[in-house]
RNA sequence: GGCCCGAUGGCGGAGUGGUUACGUAGAGGACUGCAAAUCCUCGCACGCCGGUUCGAUUCCGGCUCGGGCCUCCA
């Protein structure tokens, strides 16, 4: 049995899908304007072991995972109009990066991908629906959800009107009929990107391709709906009183998840805050996806993450010795310990324990897949691309060893240490790796 | 101002009303030509003050500090 901690409910609770056969999952993906910091990776990382485990437990062809792609938002047609290029050209560009990024972290392409653009239809009927039913209304080319319409709104974040409008940070637009009324549809100026419409050429709000696209792909009420901690308020309190007002009260989804945040030295990791790092640089400093992916895991996916350098180093030690242990082993059994403390609301770091607790190399090798982990051989962690230079210099050491030549011996392998390859001597003979 | 989290050994990080987390780093030993790897051993860790209890890091209250959200945000 699998427990997961909901945020609607405030607690852990026995994940019971609906229907065994077909778990649906949706994760918010990416807003493609830029490159992914490594705070954007953690809930695809995160979601994507969620993933696995579901798979595990109720069969490979039984999970349906769709994570979106916002390809048109005002960030996009920002960075589109300062390149003199159309915004699907800045969308297709990051959607790529993003893509190659989580891949290199070991992220599984999920099932569905929906695109905003290419789901324009759906989102203006449920508009369409909202007008109709008294929850939305047209205003100066724009269409706003009313929140004083829906008397359930603010069950997912814990906080009612009044303390929305007080706190608000914003001024309050003025075709606004209530100050927390969201917008579901706004215009478009000729030249900008849009989409005719009842209510003129526009472009929706964010809010609303959420709802519309887990309704034309997954239904009505998913089974788990994921996502960052900070799209609580409002993107997901917001998603949540779209559809269920369009749905006569039947909830999205029946489980909240929501990752937290990566921080960087005392304050969370974000663009707007300048303080990020992405996975492509990281990458590009020679440090491995894997390595990047255990930092990720190394804490509980609701705990903030601080990101530091040293959090690297012991992440590529663990995986180091991992490596070592599980040599070129085929996968076997998964240790029932390990799955028992995903089970528990995907509790990684006791996972990652009991991972060091197995000594077959078969069941550590099936048990490390499902925290996506372990997946290359040995051979490669250590060596990557075979090289003969360096057969060859071992071989003169080796016959340097032989001779009791133990100068020149220590002479090419402090050589080789300086480039980054060391040598160990074994029962069998030496073997390089690189450091 | 409103709402909500967290505080564990050098570092990261689980967990528990009374017994070893684990990883990483470090110390000592074995092994080794020397290293590396491996194996063995080691370190009075649970923010502060009260309360409940035979006993609290673990439960309750207060405090201090840190962090997040309050319509850009994973």
């Amino acid at each position: 049995m699998i427990r997961l901690y909901d945020t609607l409910a405030r607690h852990k609770r026995d994940f019971v899908p609906q229907d065994p056969a077909r778990v649906t999952i949706y994760v918010c993906g990416p807003t493609v304007y830029g490159r992914a910091h490594i705070g954007n990776a953690r809930p695809a990382v995160v979601f994507d072991t969620l993933v696995r485990l579901l798979r595990h437990e109720y069969g490979e062809g039984s999970v349906v995972y769709a994570r979106n792609v916002t390809d048109v938002d005002d960030k996009i047609i920002k960075a589109a109009a300062d390149e003199g290029v159309e915004p699907q050209v800045i969308a297709e560009r990051f959607e790529q990066y993003y893509l190659d990024d989580m891949r290199a972290l070991g992220v599984r392409d999920p099932d569905l991908a929906p695109h905003a653009t290419r789901e324009i239809a759906p989102m203006v009927a449920m508009i369409e629906r909202l007008i109709e039913t008294g929850h939305a209304y047209a205003a100066e080319g724009h269409v706003l959800f009313s929140v004083p319409s829906d008397s359930g709104y603010g069950s997912l974040s814990g906080r009612n009107r009044d303390d929305m409008i007080a706190g608000a940070r914003v001024e309050v637009a003025p075709y606004k009929s209530d100050p927390a009324d969201f917008v579901l549809w706004k215009p478009s100026e000729p030249a900008m990107i849009g989409w005719d419409s009842p209510w003129g050429r526009g472009r929706p709000g964010w809010h609303i391709e959420c709802s519309a696209m887990i309704h034309a792909h997954l239904g009505q009420t998913i089974d788990i709906h994921g996502g960052g901690i900070d799209l609580v308020f409002p993107h997901h309190e917001n998603e949540i009183a779209q559809s269920r007002c369009v749905h006569d009260g039947a909830p999205l989804a029946n489980y909240w998840v929501h990752n937290g945040f990566v921080d960087m030295g005392s304050e969370k990791m974000s663009k707007s805050l300048g303080n990020v790092i992405t996975p492509n640089e990281l990458l590009g400093m020679g440090h491995k996806g894997e390595t990047l992916r255990l930092a990720l895991l190394s804490a509980h996916y609701r705990s903030p993450l601080p990101w530091t350098d040293k959090l690297l180093e012991q992440s590529k030690a663990t995986l180091d010795g991992l490596y070592r242990k599980v040599g070129d082993a085929e996968p076997g059994m998964i240790d029932a310990g390990m799955i028992e403390a995903l089970a528990d609301d995907l509790n990684t770091p006791l996972a990652m324990a009991r991972l060091g607790q197995i000594h077959d190399p078969s069941v550590l090798k099936a048990s490390a897949a499902l925290l996506g982990l372990l997946g290359d051989s040995a051979e490669a962690w250590f060596r990557g691309e075979g090289d003969s230079r360096i057969d060859g210099l071992v071989g003169q050491r080796d016959a340097a060893k032989k001779a009791r030549d133990f100068a020149t011996a220590d002479r090419i392998r402090d050589e080789l240490k300086a480039e980054g390859i060391l040598l160990e001597d074994g029962p069998a003979g030496t073997t390089w790796r690189r450091a």
